[in-house]
DNA sequence: TCCGCTCATCTTGCATGGAAGTTGCCCGCA
DNA sequence: TGCGGGCAACTTCCATGCAAGATGAGCGGA
């Protein structure tokens, strides 16, 4: 293949060597305390050394994994301290997102609509698709402050916790349930611009899914 | 030179390519708005094109720069809703450092010295230094919450104003001893342990800060 | 048995060349 | 004068080759 044509979904190829590895991460085809080979990776992915190298170095920034020099790249484990730090950084960023949601008073109906998509998925078992709408709703709570920094920082917070292996909804029965109410909640305090209820419920929503995160570590 | 040697200050060749422009970004070489060319930056810094593409990545990730294929990185101007979101992200960390700082009760003497080694610096008026020990002063505030995640988002936010050309002191005379007064108020506020008193010191403080870089724009 | 050394093998880091995309200039033409 | 096409120059992106660091197995000696 020619060196500089995008594949034919578009992408570069580096950004499908990064797209590849963060899949791999994420599903715990690449499990914590892993090392991984830049060669075997690019064979895989069907791209050269290269595009996968850039790859990693942006997965240790972003400290999915940590490069040793001329040995690899060890998948690090998640930590019980890193979710700790991860709930105390969403919580200072969604606290802030919802006053800010509460004062502006634009993103009330939005996010109950969001909410209303994810509980459609309640029944349908898929965790994939659950998963993306829980992310489309924070996220979304998250943008509607228009601060392009708060969002990539809450998007470095929120992508720790998917390297924990078998994190999905089946490993605590009803959570998922949980997870709408706690969202509606969010959602209702905000649409009604009752700050005091939309921090007391985005308090609520991180506690339990600090509990349920460190209950799937 | 051989692939593979570190150079004799110890740093790789893409550290050394992530430092050099890092350093031109800050000092106003590569200003808002030019375009640099990996070539050109390769010449310059003695290392290959590789590891100047590697450090251009990372600065496009941490918001400098933003890379257009085949045709270069542009220099991301500052603008004012930059430095307004920055603000906002710092004033939710450091105030959260202070409340966390007050609490444990550990940090209260390391930032009072923070303040006097930076008092020091005050007659010098070496501004990159006086700059340095600022971010000390701020970064150990925050370090001592002991929470990774949050260090690595105020680092991200910090360096954003760096790109600010001439952004020394000296465009804003009184504003360098005023910075140490108002570090003082809070590290001594923090020593004190007084939450609220803290607080409003970072609050002031951060007011004060975006004003000095909206003037400085 | 156990320790230490050598060496084959694996790994990355980086330099380089080529392919291909983008731009803007310049010239011809209406 | 104004416009459009072609082309040259410039750029990145990526594949590859090579040098050198890191590791671990296996052997020899005590």
């Amino acid at each position: 293949m020619s060196p500089t044509t995008p594949g034919a979904d578009g992408l570069s190829a580096s950004e499908r060597a990064y797209a590849f590895i963060r899949e791999r991460l994420f599903d715990g085809t690449y499990a914590g305390g892993m090392m991984l080979s830049e060669g075997e990776i690019a064979e895989a992915a069907a791209v050269s050394r290269t595009p996968v190298h850039e790859a990693l170095l942006r997965c240790e920034f972003e400290g999915h994994v940590r490069l040793y020099a001329k040995r690899g790249a060890l998948v690090l484990p998640v930590t019980v301290k890193e979710i700790q730090d991860v709930l105390t950084t969403r919580r200072l960023i969604e606290t802030y997102a919802v006053e800010y949601a509460c004062e502006s008073g634009h993103a009330g109906s939005q996010l109950l609509a969001a909410v209303d998509r994810q509980a459609e998925l309640l029944t349908g078992g898929e965790d994939d698709k659950f998963s993306a709408a829980d992310d489309d709703f924070h996220r979304g709570m998250v943008s509607a402050t228009g601060n392009a920094l708060l969002v990539k920082a809450y998007a470095l917070a929120k992508s720790v916790p998917l390297r924990i292996p078998n994190r999905n909804m089946r490993t605590d029965p009803g959570r998922a349930a949980q997870v709408i109410e706690e969202h509606r909640a969010i959602a209702e305090a905000v649409a009604e611009r009752d700050v005091a209820a939309a921090r007391a419920a985005v308090a609520t929503h991180l506690d339990h899914a600090m509990t349920s995160l460190l209950r799937a570590l």
